[in-house]
RNA sequence: GCGCCCGUAGCUCAGUUGGAUAGAGUGUCGGCCUCCGAAGCCGAAGGUCGUGGGUUCAAGUCCCGCCGGGCGCGCCA
């Protein structure tokens, strides 16, 4: 509809072109959009307001003169000029009412569109280490992620869903040591754990794992194994520093240690067992949550390739390396970055940055057409280096969108839930799908914007009543499915075409306001899909929701006459239609009961 | 200190890319079930859009300065 009214004005610009109007006006963009009040009709369009100074005309002349040169629409009931100059545009009931027609004939692919004219997007999202289970922070970027991607699917692009396997850095290995470490505790050794180790509970059970395998085949001594490390930054039992070493060269010497005294194949089988376990844990958890990949792409995979010194190499060539104090830092000062970055450390380990700028330009080598990224929040100030970098290589960094996703703070009995990194104390999302139900989880999840932080209320999710968004929309959902229920005991006929014959008798307000809420579905999935913004389409399935609530309460659907009675269950199918293919996109169940 | 994000009803948040009289939910108060699911509906009250300037026909929305909050500023990822 919008589109038909753009259309309709453009024909009217260029009419009045021809006529010597406008002579010289470049004709913008035209603004049509839904009206926040019924008395100013359905649409507007502030088209003349735009354009009066380059026509050199007052707004409400043009506008007079562009109605006058609008061609005739046999959906439109009326046009008025109104304030200043807006062109107001009331539908005829029938423009209304097709949209049930159209839903139930289109059913599923409701609410698609071509927009995307199958243009290739990545979308990369989680990436987690497998150094641990995801945690809460990222569910948000699980479920964000995969409806982004849904949407961009849904309005005709090409989605291919990625997620990055950092199991080839310095951070596996120190799970690996880590690992070790616990496993040695678990054979009686004892030392103070490294502060820059891994401190979760799964490490201990896979330490107890490698134990039930292999007994105490790996056992060296503590000694050993701390012998002539760089000092540890040592902390006390609240977490504070009190005496400040060298905790990054202290893992480190820690992991050569223990790769020296396990040797090349027995420290494989550790780190292999802790990436294997860990990672099988992550895809289990996201599967569960109805988050799946086309592709889980190796770090590894890319430094076998040879793809991060082939990078290193191509840069220096280019003239944007340069060494100092022993690192070789790449010059992305350049490029907009705050400061310079190393590359290759001293100790001649590449950096995360190095191989993330290998995995960036790749995705660009495979052909993708747009590139998106969902990274934590307090990954902002890693975007202008990966831009950077891509622009320094050929690359077009605008093709590169990365979108920041702010943390979830769980609330429980009013109260914030306390968590630390640190001491790996943390609520993970496989507790918090079984506390609240993956559903919820998903739904809460998507429900504000992406950068705003987002106040997860435990209770409310878990509560089954309106104050709960989720069950809320179920219920409307469920509310059509008993309907139908009822309509079979009751043994009533149900003929959908006599509902079609019948859509004129839908005149109650209630219906219209239904009507209009549906017609609107296609408008917010793609304007969600195009700003990446999943919260539009929550808050307008609540909206839908409250439509059909209203007018169920109002109105009865099976009424004896049957004409009316279909005409009603025809609106009423096509809003369950509408309610199951929204959720279906974030990922949330529409249920027949509840 | 510098950079990014955010300040909208008591609370949690929308606000259609600059449009008409700023909206929901929740909370408070008050109504609606001999009738398809009350897991619902209806109404009332509640606002200097943090603040001071600027841009223009039009600013919650764009620009600048303050105030307040979050995050980032490693040879960590």
């Amino acid at each position: 509809m919008k589109t038909l009214l753009q259309t309709l004005i453009g024909q009217a610009l260029l009419q009045l072109q021809a006529e010597g109007a406008l002579s010289g006006v470049e004709l913008p963009a035209i603004p049509v959009e839904r009206t926040r009040d019924r008395t100013h009709g359905d649409f507007a369009s502030s088209i003349a307001l735009g354009l009066a100074k380059a026509a050199r005309s007052k707004p409400r002349d043009l506008a007079e003169r562009i109605v006058a040169a609008l061609p005739a629409s046999e959906r439109l009931a009326q046009v008025e000029i109104a304030g200043p100059g807006f062109i107001n545009f009331f539908l005829t009931p029938g423009a209304y009412r097709a949209v049930v027609a159209e839903i139930l004939n289109q059913s599923d692919a409701f609410g698609r569109s071509q927009i995307g004219g199958g243009r290739r997007v990545q979308v990369e999202f989680v990436s987690a280490n497998p150094t641990g289970p995801l945690h809460v922070g990222h569910g948000r970027g699980a479920a964000f992620g995969a409806t982004v991607a849904n949407l961009l699917e849904a309005v005709g692009y090409q989605v291919h869903r990625e997620y990055y396997v950092n199991d080839a850095g310095r951070q596996m290995n120190i799970l690996a040591a880590s690992v070790w470490l616990r496993y040695l505790e678990h054979c009686g050794e004892s030392f103070r754990f490294p502060s820059n180790g891994y401190r979760g509970g799964y490490v201990r059970d896979l330490a107890a794992r490698l134990y039930a395998e292999h007994g105490s085949a790996y056992v060296t001594s503590a000694a050993q194994a701390f012998q002539n490390l760089p000092q540890d930054d040592i902390y006390d039992e609240d977490g504070n520093l009190v005496t400040p070493g060298d905790k990054e060269a202290h893992i480190d010497a820690l992991v050569e240690c223990a790769r020296a005294l396990l040797g090349d194949q027995h420290y494989r089988y550790v780190f292999e067992l802790g990436l294997n376990a860990i990672l099988d844990d992550i895809r289990d958890d996201l599967q569960e949550f109805g988050v799946v990949y086309d592709h889980w792409y190796s770090e590894r995979t890319l430094e076998e390739r040879g793809a991060v010194n082939k990078i290193l190499q191509r840069l220096r060539d280019a003239g944007q390396l340069y060494e100092k104090d022993g690192a070789l830092w790449f010059r992305s000062t350049r490029f907009g970055d705050e400061k310079d970055r190393v590359m290759q450390r001293e100790n001649g380990q590449t950096t995360y940055f190095a191989s993330d700028i290998a995995y960036h330009l790749e995705k660009f080598e495979r052909g993708f057409d747009w590139v998106i990224d969902v990274w934590g929040a307090d990954h902002h100030g890693y975007v202008p280096r990966v831009k950077g970098a891509l622009q320094a290589l050929g690359a077009d960094p605008a093709k590169l969108d990365v979108l920041l996703v702010q943390f979830a703070i769980l609330y429980r009995n009013g109260e914030r839930v306390q968590m630390s990194t640190r001491s790996g104390d943390f609520v993970t999302l496989r507790e918090l799908r079984h506390e609240v139900g993956n559903d919820a989880a998903r739904f809460f999840y998507v429900l504000r914007k992406s950068e705003q932080h987002l106040d997860f209320d435990l209770d409310l999710a878990k509560s089954q009543s309106k104050d709960n968004p989720v069950y809320y929309i179920q219920y409307a959902h469920a509310r059509v499915c008993s309907v139908l229920r009822q309509l079979r005991e009751k043994g009533l006929p149900r003929n959908e075409a006599r509902g079609r014959d019948h859509l004129a008798l839908l005149t109650e307000p209630h219906e219209e306001a239904l009507l209009i809420a549906l017609a609107r579905y296609p408008e917010v999935v793609e304007a969600a899909a195009l700003n990446h913004e999943p919260h539009q389409l929550a808050q307008y399935l609540r909206e839908l929701a409250n439509a059909f609530h209203s007018y169920y309460n109002e109105h009865r659907v099976l009424v004896s006459e049957d004409g009316l009675r279909d005409a009603r269950l025809n609106l009423s199918l096509a809003t369950r239609q509408v309610i199951r293919n929204g959720l279906g996109l974030l990922g949330v169940a529409a249920p027949e009961a509840m």
